[in-house]
RNA sequence: GGAGAGGUGGCCGAGUGGCCGAAGGCAACGGUUUGCUAAACCGUCGUAGGGACAAAAUCUCUACCGAGGGUUCAAAUCCCUCCCUCUCCGCCA
């Protein structure tokens, strides 16, 4: 959401600005409507002002016994005209607050020229990619032959793009999970949250998922009730509508939750395996920050899910999305990627990112600036969130790195103590 | 699911049709007093959207008493719907 007084007066820059992400934005109804209702509004104050006016004068009247019919009646019209001027304003501003629902973030400045994600930019790489002796396997037939992994018990319980993890997979699941909220509540300040993972529509709308990208949830039938595609969505809301004191900032909060997601057109898109499923874990950071923090937290915040994958010794490459991959609410966005050596490619890990104001107007989430002074106003805190990690696609980064030649899989190191000592999975 | 009680400013809490953006208290902030701390006293003390002013200070208008409708010249107050909280009963992990 933006400042529509902001777009108003800036309409140039934001106009090339939202070029840049390939969106169209009706600007031309914007306008109008705004100006529509902006006199409309005056038009409503005018007739509610002459409104109590009279309303105080029949009470005056009353009470020094003088009659009153007269200005009774007068009121009568002026009350006519207040309800139908003030229609037609909530027609405006229902109309107006839809359309602007709708327009995306603007880029940051440092972000790159671009409409697709062949044209992100390469910021860093870290690791070392293994070499195999013969052809490494894809995750799926190493964690079927391990009787670790099953798709077709998923698919006969929920359908495709459902995954059982059993035995060692299963605790590795849950071993990464630990590992990783551990992590980040000792070393890196975040609290742990445990949160519903069912939101109502007003959580939807803060973030940014609603009204535009309905299609991509899953909705209850008999409740208006979604379930979360990120656990951003609940971590974000939990201060919307709040004026948070300065010195609270930065807020920082991790959970894991389960996500899920519809995938409405990635029809044939990894189909196979755990990359892309319609239920999966994700380990998710978030933060509050005041506006001149912001961007170095995302750094901070990168780096948080950085550590992970170093720690867990998963070679990975950080990119800048362009200006037309990024998501809808964000200002600058990293993509962290993971080497899957059976796909001798990158791929997605965790993506992390800066929304700048832009999730906290929709959410009305402020701050007091310069604590309890008398002249401090409310202003708009910034709001970040990142993976540390999506859980699956670390499962599955895992079993291919760190398939052997006889078909096992070593375990990282730093997951052991997790995992009750053990160094390597085994078929079953 | 059944029965009942509630939702008022940062918090507590008064207010059952007009003079109520809302008493009183607490907290907070500024000040006076004080050797220091405390106490006492005085003052300030919600959010948002318009307008006036070149702009700030300031002034002014409008909205907001859980949400949305309705009645009325006039609603925190009366009526309806919904949401939430609490208590009791039932059911349940």
């Amino acid at each position: 959401m933006h400042d529509l007084k902001y777009l108003r007066d800036n309409l140039d820059l934001v106009r090339t600005s939202l070029e840049r992400r390939g969106r169209d934005v009706p600007w031309d109804t914007i306008q109008k409507l705004s100006e529509e209702r902006r006199t409309l509004t005056t038009q409503v104050e005018q007739l509610r002002h002459e409104l109590k006016k009279g309303s105080d004068d029949v009470a005056q009247r009353r009470r020094a016994k003088l009659p009153a019919d007269e200005a009774i009646e007068a009121m009568k019209q002026v009350g006519e005209r207040i309800k139908e001027i003030d229609g037609r304003l909530r027609d405006t501003e229902e109309t107006l607050n839809g359309l602007a629902l709708c327009i995306p973030n603007l880029p940051h400045h440092t972000v790159p020229q671009g409409t697709d994600s062949t044209q992100n930019v390469e910021v860093r790489r870290w690791g070392t990619i293994p070499s195999f002796s013969s052809p490494p396997k894809p995750h799926w037939e190493i964690g079927e032959a391990l009787g670790i992994l099953d798709f077709d018990q998923a698919a006969k319980i929920a359908g495709a793009r459902f995954a059982v993890l059993s035995g060692a997979g299963a605790k590795m699941e849950r071993a990464l999970i630990d590992y990783m909220l551990d992590l980040h509540t000792t070393q890196h300040g975040y609290r742990e949250i445990l949160s519903p993972v069912l939101v109502n529509r007003q959580t939807m709308t803060g973030t940014g998922q609603l009204p535009k990208f309905e299609e991509d949830l899953f909705r209850l039938r008999d409740e208006d009730w979604f379930l979360i595609p990120t656990a951003e969505v609940p971590l974000t809301n939990l201060h919307r509508e709040e004026i948070l004191s300065e010195d609270r900032l930065p807020i920082r909060y991790t959970a894991c939750t389960p996500c899920f997601r519809r995938e409405a057109g990635s029809y044939g898109r990894d189909t196979r395996g755990l990359i892309r499923l319609h239920q999966f874990n994700k380990v998710e950071l978030v933060a509050f920050t005041t506006p001149d923090c912001s961007y170095d937290e995302l750094e901070r915040l990168t780096g948080h899910a950085e550590s992970i994958l170093q720690n867990l010794n998963l070679p990975y490459r950080v990119v800048t999305l362009c200006a037309g991959d990024m998501g809808f609410s964000s200002a600058k966005t990293y993509d962290l990627e993971v080497w899957l050596p059976s796909q001798g490619q990158y791929r997605e890990i965790s993506s992390c990112s800066n929304f700048e104001s832009f999730q906290a107007r929709r959410a009305n989430i402020r701050y007091r600036v310069g604590g309890g002074k008398k002249e401090a106003k409310p202003d708009f805190v910034h709001t970040l969130n990142g993976s540390g990690l999506a859980v699956g696609r670390t499962l599955v980064a895992i079993l291919e790195n760190y398939q052997q030649p006889d078909g096992s899989v070593l375990i990282p190191e730093a997951l052991r103590p997790y995992m009750g000592g053990k160094e390597r999975i085994v078929k079953e």
